[in-house]
DNA sequence: AATCGATGCGGAATCGCTTCCACATTTCAC
DNA sequence: GTGAAATGTGGAAGCGATTCCGCATCGATT
């Protein structure tokens, strides 16, 4: 193995200058520098993060915790985040595991415990009381997307305005009877976000004096959830509502599919609006709330280096907009409308 | 910062006999063990990875590679590999990005030659003869999954076969004007089962005596992709085949939906397999061959491990079949049947 | 001409842990 | 009862980088 000694004997230096000239830290002259450069290229040589990490007490590398790899918001965040964090040449550790786990706990109690990680990007995490202590008694910058913000900087979209802005499209649509979907059956699963959303949906039926057609279907959080919860609130013909809020799009868009296997046309019977702007949507044709999840994990990466840099800085919290994009699965209630032909 | 001279003191013992204790290598006396433990518990001590692998020369860290996040294979896969590597309590840094990016090249280039990695699993990856290099020369243990094994430990499904016994499904149903939907435009984002599923439907079509309906429309494989290729393929009316194989079920079901809309009845006009048993196929009720990526990635873990036993193991491949699952997009193909009423 | 700050480089200490080695004690076989 | 092997512990030597400190040189300022 080559070390940096090496390379200093190569370039006719000593290791200290030589570790000045690949850092960049401290006076070096250019021809020397160059000299360095060119010998550590020809013997293939990077140093030992570990031996650095030792010393510098840094190790250029970030935790990211995440409960699920799957959802497309998560996996997009997770991609804008490792986007940016190989720019800053940084490494990205990732911790993922459903809120419940045995493994979960494992993670909070001894990964990021071990003086490894310089910082953590919190991926919706709504943390359970130990877990915040953990999180609080790690010394180092924390950001969080899409979740609690924990006294730290944050990013997210303002997911209980999004809810509401959505439930009052319909409203204003001339729908009364509006269904919300979303919501993990067991409830251990409900991500904060998710949470948000339905206290977004309510506040909106709420103002509107529509607190007799609040009602909460749960489902898996997927679009085989939104399929089967809305093949079972719609069968009944009788109950149907005109409207449905989905938590978020990948529910909406499984809804949408399972009126249509019912003879139920959308937007003409039923209204659907989502939340999020996912790939999936506007083949759907879906109308719902943007967000970019894959630019939230870049600014959560922008927050951390800024706090990397000055660890007094005081936090920031970003608070995107979500713009509501108008498609195709929305549209006026039949009875506000003078019947068609 | 509390190390563990700290805990040796307060157990009474020296730092090599804690050391002992907690890495349970060499001799202890069970009491002195529990002392140890106490302390360290007490103290809420945790070792320095850097300086344990500065010394041991490991570091209990995994590198995955892989081209994308979203795609449901990766993450599927990532999902298990995840989770098998926190059973193990190893650490997992995760390097994604796209075949053709200066990332890509920047992360083979830089991160994978940090003595900081015990070993590698790449998913989904065909290497260009850089990257390929650059894999060689990183002289630790490597396991691919769903990619070149690259004279290393594999695990992956057998894409070819699978692809030809899902193209002789159709045939077998009486079927002769089948598409292949697949296959990036640019060519470049095309994994290598992606590439081996294309030659066993060829392998099928060219068994057959078929090679004259063979056409590979090209997509980006996701299913609003197999849904704008699925469109347009079928849109026209005289050259519509009546089978359809998906290079995966994200395709495949993109293609279904294509069809409905354009009111094409799904089997009775157009036969649709896929490959992967996705999340998604069930509700769509769509006939594919099954694989696990979830057990894959576990699967890939361990071979690693036992690499990283005994690094002069020879490497196993492991092959997993992929069953056909029977639903309800396939059918006889309409000429070979008695007209029904 | 003397002084000062900026620049450039090397020696040696240092980070926190693991492990080699030496030494002491116990256990066991013959 | 003796030698050998097994067990238990501590001192000290590293692992491979970074960085503090000291020294030398050079140009510019007074």
């Amino acid at each position: 193995m080559t070390g940096i000694a090496d390379v200093a004997a190569r370039a006719g230096v000593s290791p200290a200058t030589a570790s000045r000239a690949l850092t960049g830290r401290g006076y070096v002259a250019a021809a020397t520098r160059l000299r360095v450069e060119t010998a550590a290229r020809e013997l293939g040589y990077a140093a030992s993060s570990s031996a650095a990490g030792l010393v510098t007490g840094r190790t250029r590398t970030i935790g990211v915790v995440m409960p699920s790899l799957t959802r497309w918001f998560f996996a997009e965040v997770l991609e804008g985040v490792q986007h940016a964090l190989l720019e800053h040449r940084y490494d990205l550790a990732l911790y993922s595991a459903p809120s419940d786990s045995a493994l979960r706990r494992a993670m909070f109690d001894f990964f990021l415990t071990r003086k490894r990680l310089d910082g953590i990007i919190a991926i919706g995490i709504e943390p359970s009381a130990h877990e915040l202590e953990r999180l609080i008694s790690f010394a180092r910058p924390v950001v969080s997307v899409g979740g609690h913000h924990l006294g730290t900087s944050a990013v997210s979209i303002d997911d209980r305005a999004a809810a509401r802005i959505a439930t009052e499209h319909l409203i204003g649509l001339g729908h009364r009877d509006i269904a919300f979907l979303g919501g993990d059956p067991d409830g251990r699963h409900t991500s904060f976000g998710d949470g948000m959303r339905l206290a977004g949906y309510r506040d909106a039926m709420h103002e509107a004096g529509l607190d007799a057609f609040v009602r909460h279907t749960r489902c898996v959080v997927s679009m085989p959830g939104g399929y089967g919860a809305g093949a079972t609130l719609l069968a009944d013909r009788r109950h149907r509502p005109t409207g449905l809020v989905g938590v978020c799009d990948e529910v909406a868009v499984g809804a949408i599919i399972a009126a249509r296997r019912l003879g139920i046309r959308v937007p003409s019977d039923l209204s659907v609006i989502g939340i999020d702007d996912h790939h999936y949507a506007e083949m759907f044709s879906l109308t719902t709330l943007q967000q970019r999840p894959f630019d939230q994990g870049v600014a959560a990466v922008q927050l951390l280096m800024r706090q990397l840099e000055d660890p007094d800085a005081a936090p920031e919290r970003i608070h995107d907009a979500a713009p509501i994009v108008m498609r195709g699965t929305t549209a006026a209630h039949a009875s506000s409308l003078a019947p068609v032909d």
